[in-house]
DNA sequence: TCTGGGGTCCTAGGACCC
DNA sequence: TCTGGGGTCCTAGGACCC
């Protein structure tokens, strides 16, 4: 029996999984048949391409870029806006028939999932591979790729090969064909940043990389060059991680703010509404944190960030909204502000909150306020309740998250 | 009407301690 | 009275992923 890896990609997820839901609801027209894309709100400033349909993807039309740009390339672009409670739940979906084959499951960011099994060959691999894409294919309506191999990177780069609805392998006899040929951009850590540089120095396939010098890319790259030369050798022996191998490091939440904001009292109303959000998250994952992030974008998309460590750990609102405070009025360089954002980090467990001295009035009353408020927003939504600093503003009183069933996104470690 | 929002890890410099 | 080295923590920024 052989260990083998496979990596399931949700093909166009966003996109497929709007098509599929829209279907059920009786319209029409399948999405994943015409241009289309998912995308945000250009009147909020959020108008970016989040997914688009492979009719799209002839326009070339690209993930990330603006929804004004995408309609030059092609005037009659179906947009539709995201429905990220949907999205999970198709995922959900789609990890509940994945778990069934294998409890070794890694669930790698909301449409790709690592599964690692024992088979006594590798066609039986293969044949189960198709077993799995047509099921999710029949119960549920989308299409998915699978790569399989013996290790985890080179499955997840297998699954990248011709889409949609397709199950490739990229065994370790296989690199040489079918890897070394791609353009280096395309591996798995080689992004917007490293690819420049790697071509200044000649290298520009995957094959180039395997085939530089070790001492030279770790002179020149330090530790990510040897990262990526290990994996452009298909080198990588991560072992599937499983929800209880990994926990969350850090929770935040940031919004692009619809307009320009120059006035702190503004700013600092945002802040607020991000601060119930995380720190809703932050009690719901029954964590506390020693270290409060905010960070500020310019206009000119430029930006910066300030942290502190707090005097102990905390999970209350309050408290991190003071430190929020704090350092806004430290950090905040009188430039109009794009972008705002607040982040904790410094996680420990909340079975023993040690109060500080430096607490004022009664913690455990106002903690057991803090999760009746979190109840009533759970069960009525996020808007039932809100402090009276936003009575009659425009400000939303919770900003951010989907708020359901959060799982990690461990998307630069394998 | 010009680039979203959620994460992780690494590095480098400074502070501080022994 | 002029100077070492190692370890750890904190902070800011940058790289990467989806």
């Amino acid at each position: 029996m052989e260990k083998i890896y496979f990596h399931i990609d949700a093909n166009s997820a966003y996109l497929s999984w709007e098509a599929v839901y829209r279907l059920q609801q009786g319209e029409q027209i399948d999405l994943r048949d015409i241009p289309s894309v998912v995308g945000g709100n250009p009147k909020t400033r959020k108008g970016i391409i989040l997914a688009k349909s492979i009719p799209a993807k002839k326009y070339n039309i690209q993930t990330g870029e603006t929804l004004f740009k995408a309609l030059q390339k092609c005037p009659n672009l179906k947009i539709v806006s995201p429905n990220y409670h949907l999205y999970m739940r198709a995922s959900n979906a789609m990890h509940e028939i994945l778990k069934e084959y294998s409890p070794n499951i890694q669930r790698f960011s909301i449409d790709e999932s690592f599964l690692d099994l024992n088979f006594s060959s590798k066609t039986d691999s293969i044949k189960l591979a198709f077993e799995i894409k047509e099921r999710i294919k029949k119960e549920l309506g989308f299409t998915v790729n699978i790569g399989i191999s013996s290790n985890k990177l080179l499955a997840k780069v297998a699954s990248d090969f011709e889409k949609p609805n397709n199950v490739h392998t990229l065994f370790p006899s296989e690199i040489k064909e079918k890897m070394w040929p791609l353009p280096v951009s395309d591996l798995f850590m080689v992004g917007r940043a490293t690819t420049p540089k790697l071509h200044r120095i000649g290298i520009y396939t995957i094959g180039d990389l395997a085939n530089t010098d070790l001492d030279y890319l770790k002179y020149t790259l330090k530790s990510h060059g040897r990262l990526i030369w290990e994996y452009a050798n298909g080198i990588e022996s991560s072992s599937i991680k499983s929800d209880k191998d990994t926990s969350i490091k850090g929770i935040g939440n940031s919004t692009t703010l619809p307009r320009d904001i120059d006035q702190s009292e503004n700013a600092l109303m945002y802040l607020l509404a991000l601060t119930e959000m995380v720190a809703m998250r932050l009690r719901h994952a029954e964590k506390l944190c020693k270290v409060v992030v905010i960070s500020i974008k310019n206009t000119d998309l430029s930006h910066y960030s300030h942290q502190t460590t707090l005097v102990s750990p905390t999970d209350e609102t309050n408290i991190i909204y003071d430190a929020v405070k704090n350092l806004f009025h430290q950090a905040w360089h009188f430039q109009a502000i794009r972008h705002l954002g607040v982040r904790v980090t410094g996680f420990s467990d909340n079975d023993c909150y040690q109060y500080s001295i430096f607490d004022h009035g009664n913690l455990e009353n106002i903690r057991t306020l803090n999760s009746t408020i979190d109840d009533l927003r759970l069960r009525y939504g996020k808007d039932i309740i809100l402090r009276s600093t936003f009575l009659h503003k425009k400000v939303k009183p919770v900003i951010g998250g989907v708020g359901e069933d959060e799982y990690k996104m461990m998307s630069s470690l394998l």
